[in-house]
DNA sequence: CGGATTTGACCCGCGC
DNA sequence: GCGCGGGTCAAATCCG
């Protein structure tokens, strides 16, 4: 709990400081799992894309929003292999690069009002941990980006939210001009 | 009635 | 080659 094994935010970066202010963050860790193209900056976009907690505070209770990848190199038994190229029955799917960033929230519920509808598709439960996992798919069309939901085995007073892909669209919550703001390359 | 959620079944990759 | 673990889909159900 308090007493973790991995690699720190880089506080000596302002833009960590600065994202650690925006969002309240009080403390976490940050790993990259595919390229080594891993920068703040995209953390903050994808906080930004992802989390909209500047938009859309936790009002289900107090959360405390911490970034932390756990498991993507150090337990290789929760994640497995992520970087696969087709999962799934489809059997065909496009699977380009994909980051990934879990975030550690402390909060009893697991559905944390992000600012993106999300839908749910699919439950699992974890062989090591007595909760189960759940899967959601954005509920935009286009938008293929996905979370997986689970409680911390240790404390179960912590929910892990991991964030898979890029949001392609802006936050329901605030409405925009779509004519006038033509979506990023995918 | 429409959409989201549920739960079981199916599939894939890897290990043994 | 089979089994395990994990991830996804899909039909049925429930809710608003």
């Amino acid at each position: 709990m308090d007493d973790d094994e991995r690699t720190p935010f880089d506080a000596n970066n302002s833009s960590f400081t600065t994202l650690l202010n925006s969002h309240q963050l009080e403390s976490g860790y940050y790993e990259e799992s595919e390229s080594n193209n891993f920068e703040v900056s995209d953390l903050l976009e994808f906080v930004s894309n992802e989390c909209s907690y500047e938009y859309q505070p936790i009002p289900t209770s107090q959360t405390t929003p911490m970034i932390i990848l756990p498991e993507f190199s150090q337990n290789p038994d929760n994640l497995a292999t992520g970087s696969s190229t087709n999962s799934g029955v489809g059997g065909n799917r496009e699977t380009t690069t994909k980051k990934r960033f879990a975030f550690r929230t402390k909060s009893q519920v697991e559905i944390l009002d992000d600012g993106f509808k999300w839908r749910k598709y699919g439950k699992k439960m974890v062989k090591n941990s007595p909760n189960p996992r759940n899967y959601y798919r954005c509920s935009v069309d286009g938008c293929k980006v996905k979370k997986r939901v689970e409680r911390d085995k240790d404390d179960p007073t912590y929910i892990i939210t991991t964030y898979e892909g890029t949001h392609t669209h802006p936050s329901p919550g605030e409405v925009t001009d779509l004519t006038n703001n033509p979506p990023t390359i995918a």
